[in-house]
DNA sequence: CGTGAAACCGGTTCAAA
DNA sequence: TTTGAACCGGTTTCACG
């Protein structure tokens, strides 16, 4: 990916609704060009898709935290991700390297939604859950500086799936 | 905030980019009238923002970790967060109660560029870093599910009695 | 892969209730 | 606050370079 489709996707990820004719200003293109190349990389993949930023104080889910989960029987097939998917407060789930095996980013209402959700993802996963309450958010959301870098990261993203 | 606001909130969480058009079928509302409201919401603060989710894999940032930090003087004033901020590899910034006290989510090119930025995190904020590697994402930015609630900001009768 | 122009559709404003 | 209508501007397609 080059240049231009950098300066797009980087537009794009600070403000999902900038128009064309604004991103054609900016790139020194033309409507039809960016258009263009933003469906393709929408298509692609790149670009997954747009979402509004909500304030999660404001819509009353005042509460961040990271639930860290690890399994209570190790032998057991691993697929918490899948048993989780239901808990709409969950609203990421990282597999990651470490004592733990998973680390989710939940929001919910208050210290009891809290206890409940845990209560929860315990007997819905069979895991233990070690929480981290986050106080504060100085910044989130922070669009990447796209360096750059050479042939950026995959070598083909396919629709088709044909090797 | 009330049921139609939540709608569409929740709506724009999902696809930042639907029409107005499309929000008034979904909420029974004239064009018009949606529009208002949502303008009124980014007004208000609950709609912060939009942005287009992008495949970091996709963009040659393959590389994410949550780096936790603790600082090395606990007497020294606290303003690792602004002493962070021009580190654009940071995606997030979270104060966390804890042993530690900010967890940052951070996006890289690679283990050395990981390594690099964990000095630079040292260096600029004075602290020790404590780093989990996220190996895979099963999900991310799931939007909340919006329950009927009471409302958030404004005085609300409880359930519980408690004034 | 780029362009401009045309056609279309959604975004925006407005007066009225 | 909602509504429909009118207006304007952005989106989308197209034929062509």
């Amino acid at each position: 990916m080059e240049e231009i489709d950098r300066r797009i996707v980087t537009l794009l990820a600070r403000d999902g609704r900038m128009s064309f004719t604004d991103l054609a200003r900016e790139t020194g293109l033309s409507v039809s060009a960016v258009h263009q190349r933003v469906r393709r990389l929408e298509k692609r993949g790149v670009v997954r898709g747009y979402a509004a930023i909500i304030d999660h104080d404001a819509v009353g889910l005042p509460l961040t935290a990271f639930v860290s989960i690890k399994p209570i029987d190790p032998a057991a097939p691993d697929d918490a991700p899948e048993r989780l998917a239901h808990l709409s407060a969950i609203e990421a789930c990282h597999s990651v390297a470490g004592d733990e095996s998973y680390i989710l980013k939940v929001r919910v209402a208050s210290p009891v939604a809290l206890e409940d959700l845990l209560q929860q993802i315990r007997a819905s996963a069979n895991v233990s859950t070690r929480t981290t309450v986050v106080l504060s958010t100085p910044y989130e959301h922070r669009a990447p500086e796209l360096a750059p870098s050479e042939e950026a990261g995959e070598p083909e993203t396919r629709q088709d799936g044909i090797a």
